[in-house]
RNA sequence: GCGGGUGUAACUCAAUGGUAGAGUGCUAGCCUUCCAAGCUAGUCACGAGGGUUCGAUUCCCUUCACCCGCUCCA
């Protein structure tokens, strides 16, 4: 399997995640996730949110706005660095980067950051720069390529007025700092996580939904003593890499890839990266962002993001782990993880979605043998259904509804039978073992309780 | 934005200058007491616009959308 495809039907025929504006022929990169899919991608949500929110004793949530104040991009460096002048060769129709072109005609000598287009342009006809693809020098003009979306506050198009939409969701936390410090009387080491959209305007998305312009992003940034910032940069490897197991991903699908070439905040950086059908790629980021933010912060905003240790009397700018993870792409990977296809005994061939039974979107389905036993069945639906998700199927034989539960990753398949009329008894069969077991219908709540447990 | 490719049913794939078939799926009925059974019936399509033509899904043009490359990737 070398691309998606086989993932990317399951999810449009299942109802997992569907083309965006489908019945307009869609919009390049843009995908709704359907009844299925929204319900995996709640559970993943709320394992993580578990994890290093509910159980992580000084750790507090935010959900920030996606319009945040433009300084707040200007201290970032966003609004500097995430706009890329590119020119096109006329010749060979690649396109490179007119700052990185300067740079390598002048090694180094001239720095393009601090020219306009017009004269990195000029420099570029003057000295003759040639394409490093096919040796001409046929360029056309410089265009800017803006990674953030922008738009305008207020009815009036004036430039003034120009907000974006955030790129990451990262800032949301930093801007936060001293509130959830103090509303929650919060004491270094803290930590604030946060899920929320961000959006980039990528020149090459693709690959499903490995990379959108829209996506989901859950952030855990800790916030810590300079002193002992390394050891929590080691620390959030390691937690990270235990959540991704906790959630059923296998050890030799997984593997930490070291940043050789750092961000302009950061101090060390690292990838966990997961073996997705299309090869190894960045599944989430741990990155030990030193005291960048916050001292940006301040700088910008003038006001003091100093810290004094209230045991020590220690002064320090906190530094920052930050545990970065794209929702939508972890989703992704889980999808990835769970796909099975599995030969059966008698030669035949079914499709499973192994998930761990605490992020499977249904966790149980209900099927009368008959359909004369809808109505038991119904009951039991009813009864079920106050507590989880719960699917009904009372179409075609048993065993095409096993395999449609299968295909959505439904850990358990309760079947009404004439037997639960007479003794309230139902057959409970496991989607990964095919095994059945026969179990009291007051039995069924705290059974899948425990089968989902996480 | 450039280069290349592709558009027929929900999916996979046919045929055709005289408006389209199949398999799968889905729905209903019969049958059926636990892993894609069977029978019957039903459901659903030529991306859009224009041109040539008596007539276009088919030929031509335009457009739209998607896919694959390239540039980028916090």
């Amino acid at each position: 399997m070398a691309n998606f495809d086989k993932i990317v039907n399951l999810c449009k025929n299942r109802g997992i995640i569907f083309p965006g504006s489908d019945i307009y022929d869609g919009l390049a990169n843009t995908w709704d996730y359907g009844p299925v899919g929204v319900e995996l991608k709640n559970n993943i949500k709320r394992t993580w949110w578990k994890r290093f929110v509910q159980e992580s004793a000084n750790s507090f949530g935010v959900d920030a706005d996606i319009f945040m104040n433009s300084k707040v991009w200007e201290a970032s460096g966003h609004t500097a660095s995430f706009s890329d002048p590119k020119m096109d060769c006329k010749s060979c129709k690649t396109r490179h980067r007119a700052d990185s072109l300067i740079s390598a005609h002048s090694k180094g000598k001239v720095n393009p950051d601090t020219m306009t287009n017009e004269e990195m342009e000029q420099y570029i006809a003057q000295h003759k720069v040639a394409c490093p693809k096919c040796g001409k020098c046929d360029w056309t003009q410089i265009r800017n390529f803006n990674l953030m979306f922008s738009t305008s506050r207020g009815v009036t198009d004036e430039s003034q007025n120009l907000i974006y939409l955030r790129p990451e969701t990262a800032q949301g936390e930093f801007v936060n700092f001293l509130n959830v410090q103090r509303s929650m009387r919060a004491k270094v080491p803290f930590g604030i996580a946060q899920i929320g959209k961000a959006f980039r305007n990528e020149v090459t998305p693709g690959n499903f939904t490995f990379r959108t312009i829209e996506f989901e992003q859950m952030e855990h940034q800790w916030f810590c003593n300079p002193k002992d910032s390394l050891n929590y940069y080691a620390e959030f490897k390691q937690k990270a890499m235990d959540y991704l197991l906790s959630i059923g991903f296998k050890a030799e699908n997984l593997r930490f890839h070291d940043h050789d070439k750092l961000a302009h905040y950061a101090k060390a950086a690292c990838d966990i990266q997961y073996n997705y059908p299309i090869g190894w790629e960045e599944l989430n980021g741990i990155h030990h962002r030193g005291d960048w933010d916050l001292t940006r912060h301040q700088e910008f905003s003038g006001k003091s993001m100093q810290y004094v240790d209230p045991y020590t009397n220690e002064k320090y700018i906190p530094n920052v782990i930050e545990y970065s993870i794209g929702a939508d792409r972890l989703t992704l990977a889980v999808l990835c993880e769970a796909y099975d296809e599995e030969k059966l005994p008698d030669g035949d061939s079914r499709v499973v979605l192994h998930f761990h039974p605490a992020i499977a979107p249904y966790k149980v389905a209900i099927l009368p043998l008959q359909k004369n036993l809808t109505d038991k069945a119904r009951e039991v639906y009813n009864q079920l259904s106050k507590y989880f998700m719960v699917s009904f199927d009372e179409a075609g034989s048993i065993g095409k509804r096993y395999r449609r539960q299968d295909e959505i990753g439904t850990p358990l398949c309760v079947t009404i039978d004439f037997e639960t009329l007479e003794n309230n008894t139902v057959t409970v069969r496991d989607r990964d073992s095919m095994q059945q077991i026969r179990l009291n219908i007051s039995d069924l709540v705290s059974h899948i309780n425990k089968v989902i447990e996480y």
